[in-house]
DNA sequence: CGTGTGCCCTGACAGC
DNA sequence: TGCTGTCAGGGCACAC
């Protein structure tokens, strides 16, 4: 493939070498890790990039826009890493020493795969002090959750997201681990979800924001039909939605 | 060590 | 119609 960039960082510089390392290879394949996309190459080199809050590939692009700000062309295909706020990031990283690389090394579970379960939080959350909030925001805990999907769970296993870790019961331990499941398959199956200027790569929208029942509803009604009006605070500089009324 | 705070950056939107 | 303030799907450095 061929390379551009038309800037020098995202979060952080891009790695020195990625030009000269990309620059005639070949992808092998593509997979995830958390919030972490990987394009593998056929020269033992990993490409990850994070999206951040605001990145998106533009596949075959028909004009430039102002972020983007990393240019892939294949024989097939033009991608464009578009981010305005620069939040994401890219990293080239041996494929042999993936699970060694820091940011992954530290990561907890995925949380469709077999680790995430009632005993492992049970664990992993002892006599943390912490906001049961911000640990599931945590990626050493549970890989892959934003605030959007944090929220949504929390609200669906009736945990109140103020409630500290450690104290969270096993019953309530019990329902957030469907929860959380549930609340992912439900959102893919949507095709994610479109706030203000998330799309998917072709261009359309995703509709599960359609199917909050929290996120973004303060002052409205809870839809258990309980007459809490959803409340809007703030944990850790970012907001959470949750019912007063059911969420203990 | 665990926990809490503030900041990186641009753009969209609400309210005046 | 401009202006201003606020907020945003995340992660990290830093202070205590």
């Amino acid at each position: 493939m061929r390379v551009a960039l038309n800037r020098a960082d995202l979060r952080r510089p891009f790695p020195a070498d990625l030009v000269q390392v990309m620059t005639g290879a070949t992808v092998t394949g593509l997979s995830r890790r958390a919030k972490y996309g990987l394009m593998h190459l056929d020269r033992g080199a990993t490409m990850i990039f994070h999206l951040g809050m605001s990145g998106r590939w533009r596949i075959d692009p028909e004009t430039a826009e102002p972020h983007d700000h990393l240019l892939l062309e294949t024989a097939q295909h033009r991608f464009a890493l578009c981010d305005p706020r620069r939040f994401g990031s890219v990293d080239l990283v041996g494929t042999h020493a993936l699970d060694t690389w820091p940011q992954f090394a530290a990561l907890g579970p995925e949380p469709l795969g077999p680790g995430l379960s009632a005993a492992y939080l049970k664990a992993a959350l002892k006599g943390k002090t912490q906001s049961i909030k911000l640990s599931l925001l945590d990626q050493r805990i549970v890989a892959g959750l934003g605030n959007i999907y944090v929220c949504e769970a929390l609200w669906r296993a009736r945990v109140r997201p103020t409630k500290q870790a450690g104290k969270v019961t096993g019953p309530q331990l019990a329902r957030l681990v469907p929860a959380i499941v549930d609340v992912l398959e439900a959102s893919i199956r949507d095709g994610g979800s479109t706030l203000r200027d998330y799309a998917r790569p072709d261009g359309k929208l995703g509709y599960f924001a359609s199917s909050f029942d929290v996120y973004g509803r303060t002052g409205e009604s809870c839809r258990r039909g309980d007459g809490g009006m959803i409340a809007r605070i703030a944990q850790g500089g970012r907001s959470t939605w949750y019912c007063p009324v059911c969420q203990k």
